[in-house]
RNA sequence: GGCGAGUUGGCGGAGUGGUUACGCAGCGGAUUGCAAAUCCGUGUACACCAGUUCGAUUCUGGUACUCGCCUCCA
């Protein structure tokens, strides 16, 4: 059996993943609040985790890995995008819901067994505050349910801090309904205009961090295997939920229950820096695949490779020249194995032991690299496949003629004949007048040599019309 | 102030207690009507200072710098 390991941030430790149930690996991911598109940071995690998540399948099954993330789609950041553009709630988070979804299909991710969305949680959210108040680990005070930190010993654990510390750090929005000052909110009270639900302590809803752990358990269950996110959600977040879910299902001394291994993924940085509105370096995943601010598009499989590229355990950089040498090499490898009619899959030993040595992408990718250069197409075929990237997914009009016409391919390649008839008789006039004619319309000729026998190859770049390229023959 | 991560050759980026990562770029060569592609060859890098060791880029301690989190954030 193929051993996984993984960094567990719980321990700080790579440890070797040994599922709950084989038979049903679990996994937990926090997905978006949807408010907005995407950013390009938002898409790190998903891809991470895509790649977790087909390595599991692979290892275990297809059928035999659950994958849930959430769509939190009740927020502050949600009331105030409603009130401000005079819209519905309903209305934004279904248009973001899809966006978000289309955007992570366009960087191929897989899309989790379950996406749950909060509002369809609010009974289970609220069973579980109950629950947490009957144990003591949580008080109602002035219409809000706070949860009593101090009941919980190992708070902190995760993000290795002490409430004393945190408290030190006086950064904490200290509400006079708070026993402590790192109280955090379960519910809270809505006034009539706010969305809302009827619940014990009155018309509110519900605070960040107990959706998650409502949902996890209602789908994963009390214990599950991974629970993962960026590590920006690491403090306060999945401190809390730890709190909620630990205490909720008695495990509130001995740490157990809830996710065995959380994984966190570093950061993303654009051109160097933290991207930021300000420095004028934000832009999300839709900007990116369709072009922005005078640049081209990015295909969604070339910010794919790009991100997988470095560990997700570092910050990485995310580059204009990366996009260009990720856009490079996926070409040159597609179009070595596009002549494969082979479904054999068989990735190479190497390769599969750098993905299961804490998901080492970019070591499996040097790997491909020379698999590539040593001409064994079937296993860097399946690496690819693998890893999600075996074929085009929004390369549109590339090298390979993907997106374009059969009736297109054919005149081409009538074009490239031509070409080479010319050049055969050596009238190198004329085959250079047509191959910058071809040029034009975005059609490049190249001559590439097998056994000694010289053939052209056309390579289409842009969109040339039928009739341009008729009237080339 | 508290917690945590990082610092590898021109760039990107793995990894290791002693021997070539790898990719891109560069350089030399082959091939080539031109061009591209391709092929061959080519680079003794691991922030700094101590310590452990026969030997450290790799382990330990410290210093410097960078970055993230502690407030919504993936």
């Amino acid at each position: 059996m193929t051993v996984i390991k993984l960094t567990n941030t719980k321990t700080r430790k790579k440890e070797v993943f040994e599922p709950i149930d084989r038979n049903n690996v679990r996994m937990y991911v926090c997905g978006p609040t949807v408010y907005d598109r995407a950013h390009i940071g938002n898409a790190r995690p998903v891809i991470v985790f895509d790649v977790l998540y087909r390595l599991l399948r692979h290892v275990y099954g297809p059928d035999h890995v659950t994958y849930v993330r959430n769509f939190t789609d009740v927020d502050d950041k949600i009331n105030a995008r409603a009130a401000e553009s005079g819209r519905s709630i309903r209305e934004i988070t279904d248009e973001t819901t899809q966006w978000y979804l289309d955007d992570m299909r366009a960087v191929g991710a897989l899309d989790p067994n379950e996406m749950p969305r909060a509002t369809e949680y609010i009974g289970a959210m609220i069973e579980m505050i109950e629950g947490l108040i009957d144990k003591g680990h949580a008080y109602a005070a002035e219409g809000h349910v706070l949860f009593a930190v101090e009941s919980y010993e190992k708070y902190g654990a995760l993000s290795g801090r002490s409430i004393d510390d945190m408290i030190a750090g006086a950064r904490v929005e200290v509400a006079p309904y708070k026993r402590n000052p790192m109280d955090f909110v379960l519910w809270k009270p809505s006034s009539e205009d706010q969305p809302g639900w009827d619940s014990p302590w009155g018309y509110g809803r519900p605070g960040w961090h107990i959706e998650c752990s409502a949902m996890s358990y209602e789908l994963l269950g009390e214990s599950f295997d991974i629970h993962g996110g960026g590590n920006d959600l690491m403090f306060p977040h999945h401190e809390n939920e730890i709190a909620q879910s630990c205490c909720a299902h008695g495990h509130e001394h001995d740490g157990g229950g809830f996710a065995n291994f959380w994984l966190h993924n570093e950061m993303l940085q654009v051109e160097g820096k933290k991207m930021s509105k300000s420095l004028g370096n934000f832009f999300t995943v839709r900007d990116l695949l369709d072009g922005h601010d005078g640049m081209a598009g990015v295909p969604g499989e070339v910010i794919r490779f790009v991100f997988l590229s470095t560990h997700y355990r570092k910050p990485m950089d995310w580059t204009a020249e990366k996009a260009e040498q990720a856009k490079a090499t996926l070409t040159k490898w597609w179009d070595l194995t596009a002549p494969l009619d082979t479904h054999e899959f068989a990735p190479s030993e190497k390769f599969l032991a750098a993905l299961c040595d804490d998901l080492n992408t970019p070591a499996a990718i040097a790997e491909l690299h020379r698999l590539a250069k040593e001409k064994d197409l079937v296993a860097l075929q399946s690496g690819l496949e693998l890893i999600g990237l075996a074929e085009p997914i929004t390369f549109g009009q590339g090298s390979l003629g993907v997106g374009v016409s059969i009736e297109t391919l054919g005149l081409a390649n009538r074009i490239a004949a031509k070409w080479m008839a010319y050049r055969t008789a050596k009238d190198f006039s004329q085959a250079d007048a047509l191959k910058k004619e071809a040029s034009n319309l975005g059609v490049e000729l190249t001559v590439t040599k097998e056994n000694n026998v010289q053939s052209a190859t056309a390579t289409i770049n842009g969109a040339p019309s039928v009739q341009d390229l008729e009237g080339l023959l």
